[in-house]
DNA sequence: GGCAAAGTGAAACGCCCGTTTTCGTTTGAG
DNA sequence: CTCAAACGAAAACGGGCGTTTCACTTTGCC
């Protein structure tokens, strides 16, 4: 009835290699199930459908995601710095070996025109977890202002994100760093 | 040889409809087939394959959307206005009855991997003339730091467009707006 | 060491998609 | 009117995809 964690984790780490560099629908399953090394009854078994597969992917790099920007955020030594910690953490996470050509949740937002219950809800999660999370951290210095603020910044994030799709986001953070402190100064 | 203009546009007008509300790889060809009442033979005869209707229509919006900036360009009545009109644009071009889900370029862009060559040259092209022509409007307002604030406008647009992934772009273009004045007060 | 659970390998099923072909019909310019 | 060019209708082809099934082999715990 369970699946082992050793095969979960090869099944996961291929999907999430495969389905963000070459897009969710343009991966077959084969693909990945020639890069786990696993058959497709075991893939079915454990997750039910690729569907509930690409799901499963999109929460563990929600966590991963979440984990480095409150690393980011914990390196920060004043609130400015904790507010803008989510540019570092962009940085960091698009460093790492594996990274996708852009965000996993706006890609997946973008292959499919309705996404189906699950992978609808990842992508939700994603975007209100940034959103209350750019909330709490404009709160010390913005105020009543921070939801705007957050607004804002989640509008920096976002088009930051999409520069990739645009062959001009070479230049790590940098263009996204500068709108963003202005946005901050001017509180 | 050559194909019936009507032809064309009903078949333009269908593409256009259906690939950027349910999806380029999404929408299978016997939908615009159908949507546009023509037969097979004669799409790929006027346009050589799916791809190279995609192009045609992709070509077709981005003379559209020039022409929509372009209007907004010329209502404005000094630099900050006629620089900021970008935003106006958007707002029009989004209240178009047969608007998209979102940037039909990005889109595009998110859903090949590699896209093919004529669709590459499409989506580079607007990045382009969006990036160039914001140059060109800043230079007024910021001189030599034109390229930098056209950079940071990008973003904004681009981030404007993704939000409509994250399901809160319902405000119209409020907070991209806000975003930009900052950065064009700031010079 | 043995036995149930988990995984393998390969084949097959049903479905959809892009594209081509064939043939009969319509269109529009000379 | 005429006739070549353009178009419509429908079928077929080749290929790929998600998923299931089945018989066999491996794994790991009592």
């Amino acid at each position: 009835m369970a699946t082992r964690d050793s095969t979960r984790t090869k099944l996961l780490d291929a999907a999430d290699e495969l389905l963000f560099t070459r897009g969710v629908v343009a991966t077959p399953v084969d693909a990945i199930l020639e890069r786990a090394g696993v058959s497709p009854a075991t893939l079915y078994r454990a997750f039910g459908s690729k569907e509930g597969l690409v799901a499963a992917v999109l929460d563990r790099r929600h966590r991963e995601w979440i984990a480095v920007w409150d690393a980011c955020v914990a390196r920060a030594t004043d609130d400015r710095g904790r507010l803008l910690a989510v540019l570092d953490a962009l940085d960091e996470f698009q460093r790492r070996p594996d990274a996708a050509r852009w965000c996993a949740f706006l890609g997946t937002a973008a292959e499919y025109a309705d996404p189906p219950a699950v992978l609808a809800a990842a992508i939700q999660q994603d975007s209100d977890s940034m959103r209350a999370r750019l909330t709490a951290l404009a709160e010390p210095l913005a105020g009543s202002g921070a939801p705007a603020l957050a607004d804002a910044l989640v509008l920096v994030v976002s088009g930051h994100l999409a520069l990739g799709l645009r062959g001009v986001g070479a230049d790590g953070t940098a263009v996204a760093r500068s709108v963003a402190e202005a946005l901050v100064s001017r509180t």
